[in-house]
DNA sequence: ACCACTTGTGCGTTATAACGCACAAATGCT
DNA sequence: AGCATTTGTGCGTTATAACGCACAAGTGGT
């Protein structure tokens, strides 16, 4: 549960600091017997509290909240063929830390690809590996040549056209709300 | 201030599902009057109670506590040559939002370039364009071939190196502690 | 072993989060 | 306009966060 996410991540903070309970308490402002509190899950810290925790310990709010991972791959992905038009492979699929997943695209000569709006907050990067793609953002559309990038708000209707006689490989990044 | 932030979120979130606050209290389970002083930033929420918010709205607790952003780039970034062996272009410069920043490197026929570790719980993605990469990780050589991606904890010493006789060209992210 | 010092815990007090409820203000309908 | 309903605010009460302090437990030095 969160309490013993927060708990985990303040004790192994300040730990890895080589921090008493009595010095990061002098470092953050909040005294050692609510960190104590915090660290055993017997309370649950206000916003302010946990923001200056954050501040004393030169850290965003999210290490404070957040599960950490630890893994490492080595591995290719397998290429999926959705509709003939807009082929890709998964480079990194969904990390539920980072909040966002990544795919590589191979669209065919004089082929156009319509998104619907992802969710609201949604973001997402284009980064354009060999041939010339069109992109369609705010009902406008935007040329992008090889190793040119965008970065728009896909929770809108968006879209991915290729004008040219070779096809188009690009990368998306879909990160999701923060 | 982060108690700026937190009223705004909620009560935009709270507005764009056309919620009132009783609506809202009845979603989340946090009563209406603490709602109200909560976007009037009159009281500075518990993490229970946000998490409640959060979970009542189906938000990740971030979309609560960060601030939004609202741009967008259509532009290449110049090369940069660093030392002859890493040469590299930003794709997308750091942002704070996503706290994440991507590079273009072309590494040259039978150089390496060895990396001190980054600041801790900073996490490194690969992605091979074109040729073969050899990466150091965890005191290990990993070969990975065109297409090939790789996730690793670069709050470590590691290391990029190229053995055959034609230039590598490969992408990475590097995403700082969320 | 003994002693000094550090570290973490528990307790009682104070401050404030969180609540239920009454009501003022706003909205919609006739 | 008058009335009914909805919405948001303020107040007093209850629950709990946050604190200072005493002290038990742990650590290090002689």
């Amino acid at each position: 549960m969160l309490e013993g996410i927060i708990a985990e991540n303040v004790k192994l903070q300040r730990k890895s600091r080589q921090w008493s309970l009595s010095q990061a308490a002098l470092e953050t402002g909040v005294s050692k017997a609510m960190l104590g509190q915090i660290e055993r899950q017997e309370s649950s810290p206000t916003m302010a509290t946990l923001w200056k925790i954050a501040k004393g310990m030169q850290l965003p709010l999210t290490a404070l909240i957040e599960r950490h991972t630890d893994e490492q791959y080595c591995t290719p992905q397998p290429s999926i063929n959705v509709d003939g038009v807009l082929d890709f492979s998964v480079l990194f699929s969904f990390d539920p830390l980072l909040r966002s997943e990544m795919f590589a695209h191979t669209l065919e000569p004089l082929k156009e690809h319509l998104s619907n709006a992802h969710q609201f907050g949604v973001i997402e990067d284009i980064i354009v590996i060999s041939g010339t793609l069109e992109m369609l953002v705010d009902e406008q559309w935007c040329e992008l040549l090889a190793g040119d990038t965008l970065r728009f708000r896909a929770d809108q209707p968006h879209g991915y056209r290729n004008n040219s006689n070779i096809p188009v490989i690009f990368h998306n990044i879909i990160h999701y709300p923060a």
